[in-house]
DNA sequence: ATCCAGGAGGGCC
DNA sequence: GGCCCTCATGGA
């Protein structure tokens, strides 16, 4: 009764494992190497890489090519754009080669704005066991692999219904009336998906900053990840190091990071901070 | 135990 | 503008 498993062979610049684990999403789990349970778009995949090939469980070739390709970004050119960030800056290869299978995931923005907003002052797994909670009391159950089961992250109309006390119970701290100022300007279109995609950057930032909580790092995650905007290049503590150790060789403040990120980076901005971000703190960059 | 985490708001100067 | 404190919670 399974629509079959559909298989991807000779991905280049994609391993799955990176992909996930890189910061940038906090809905999956690991189920074994090289193999996880994703949810996006309220919907639960099954998948698991060997080498150049990628299965995706119970999938159709059409759900493939209308959802999970469009959601790793895997018909977008890697070779090319790696190739012009290393035209301009060497010293971004040796990141580059280790975390070569990264790619910048086309997420849900509303999930993202609250994930992200949650993010401020906490560690990722325990990010991601706050977006677990809230999407199984108020999200729907999408089904289980193995024992483990999974629930989409709720829709801004579901989530308009939820108190801040519902929020408090979550573990969200002090954050929950952020997530309510965002789940309340989403739904009433002070904030609008669709115009934040029209606009520029800077406009961009300026509208994201409307929300309470969300300042100018969330605001670039939102870009980068919920937004595709790829020139968005966030800088947390971790990249503030990471940069400090590699271009400056002293403190840097983030103003003087992002204006040396834009001019050295530029469109490619995003990927570059991604395989920063991930290489630093997997090597402990500047700690 | 004290410190810190993919930050941001608010008060102060 | 910059600097300092605080916010709720959990892990090292």
């Amino acid at each position: 009764m399974g629509k079959g498993d559909f298989v991807v062979k000779g991905v280049a610049d994609f391993d799955v494992g990176q992909t996930l684990e890189c910061g940038q999403c906090f809905h999956f789990k690991k189920i074994d190497e090289n193999e996880y349970g994703v949810v996006a778009f309220g919907k639960l995949l099954h998948i698991r890489q060997d080498d150049n090939s990628v299965i995706f469980y119970d999938t159709s070739e059409a759900e493939y090519e209308e959802v999970w390709k469009k959601y790793f970004d895997l018909d977008r050119n890697y070779a090319q754009i790696k190739a012009s960030l290393l035209e301009k800056d060497s010293k971004l290869k040796q990141a580059m080669d280790t975390m070569w299978g990264v790619r910048i995931l086309k997420q849900d923005f509303f999930e993202i704005l609250i994930s992200f907003i949650i993010s401020q002052n906490k560690q990722i797994p325990h990010i991601k066991q706050i977006v677990a909670t809230i999407s199984r009391k108020y999200g729907d159950y999408l089904g289980k692999i193995g024992e483990e089961e999974f629930f989409g992250f709720p829709s801004c109309e579901k989530m308009l219904d939820i108190t801040l006390e519902d929020l408090k119970e979550c573990k969200t701290g002090f954050r929950a009336p952020y997530i309510m100022d965002a789940v309340s300007k989403v739904g009433d279109k002070t904030i609008d998906e669709k115009i934040l995609r029209e606009v520029d950057i800077h406009v961009c930032l300026e509208k994201l900053q409307l929300i309470k909580g969300v300042g100018e790092k969330i605001s670039n995650c939102v870009m980068l990840f919920g937004l595709e905007k790829r020139e968005a290049f966030p800088i947390d503590v971790w990249i503030k190091r990471i940069m400090e150790f590699m271009y400056f060789d002293r403190e840097a403040s983030k103003d003087e990071i992002a204006t040396f990120a834009k001019e050295q980076f530029g469109e490619y901005g995003g990927y570059a901070q991604q395989y920063l971000f991930y290489y630093g703190r997997e090597k402990k960059l500047g700690k």
